[in-house]
DNA sequence: TATATGGTACGAGTTTATTCGTATAACAAT
DNA sequence: ATTGTTATACGAATAAACTCGTACCATATA
């Protein structure tokens, strides 16, 4: 078994699908679609098939009361970041969050940026 | 077309091999495939026919000259975890870098791991 | 009522990833 | 030379992800 299934993180589809809704708030499958359709070319029912699936796998919630059912995120996007970060530090991290976050900041990384994180960290060293 | 082309990102079986590499450094199968089973219940074939397709992808080199072919990584570990942090950075984290480290530090980082972001940060103000 | 419109469900085709069995070649040792 | 061991190559089965057509149901409106 060289693959990982003990979690349920999402596909590229479904994560796209997720943006859309953390943008946007609860939707139906129209507004998601033609919000989709502003940047990829995808048909009206790709779009409701995988919020269907994405429906069996409780990625999302949906509101069926009205004919056009309303759909929004199961999880925050706060919570699905760090799920997907921590994969990630898992698979290509050796399991080191700290690895991970000195190999995204480089020259690229600005002025703001590490001002920001300092904040940041002053306030986590606080807490402890 | 809701999933990604454009990148060559390894897929799971095929970063667990590449991490193999990095730690082992250029293997022939066998050896690959005996360090794999000591965590993971797996065929020998398996394993050779991912490094057949990694090599096609040009994720990985090989030296024929032996009849027990030995792969190497085309990458470093550095390059790929970059481009793996990138196309994270692109899909979960609105092309955001520092969103994606600020995401990634939380209480559960240690005093140590504060401390060196801290120089690292110090060291990318100095060159700009 | 009949018809157009717009919704969900569902089956099936396509592609990509993973897995492994089998054929076959190379080499070593009898 | 024959036999056993250990390689690679390759085809095919399975599974997951994605895509879309078609059927069929709701509702509005002529």
């Amino acid at each position: 078994m060289l693959r990982d299934k003990s979690d349920i993180k999402p596909t590229e589809a479904e994560l796209t699908l997720l943006n859309i809704l953390w943008k946007m708030g609860p939707a139906t499958v129209r507004q998601i679609h033609e919000n989709v359709s502003q940047t990829q070319q995808t048909g009206y029912t790709t779009v409701l098939k995988i919020l269907q699936i994405m429906h069996e796998k409780a990625l999302v919630i949906r509101d069926e009361s009205n004919r056009a059912h309303v759909y929004a995120p199961a999880n925050s996007e706060v919570v699905t970041q760090s799920s997907l970060l921590k994969d990630l530090v898992l698979k290509a991290f050796g399991g080191s969050k700290s690895k991970l976050v000195m190999r995204a900041l480089d020259d690229s990384t600005s002025k703001e940026e590490i001002e920001d994180i300092r904040k940041l960290l002053n306030e986590l060293e606080q807490q402890s």
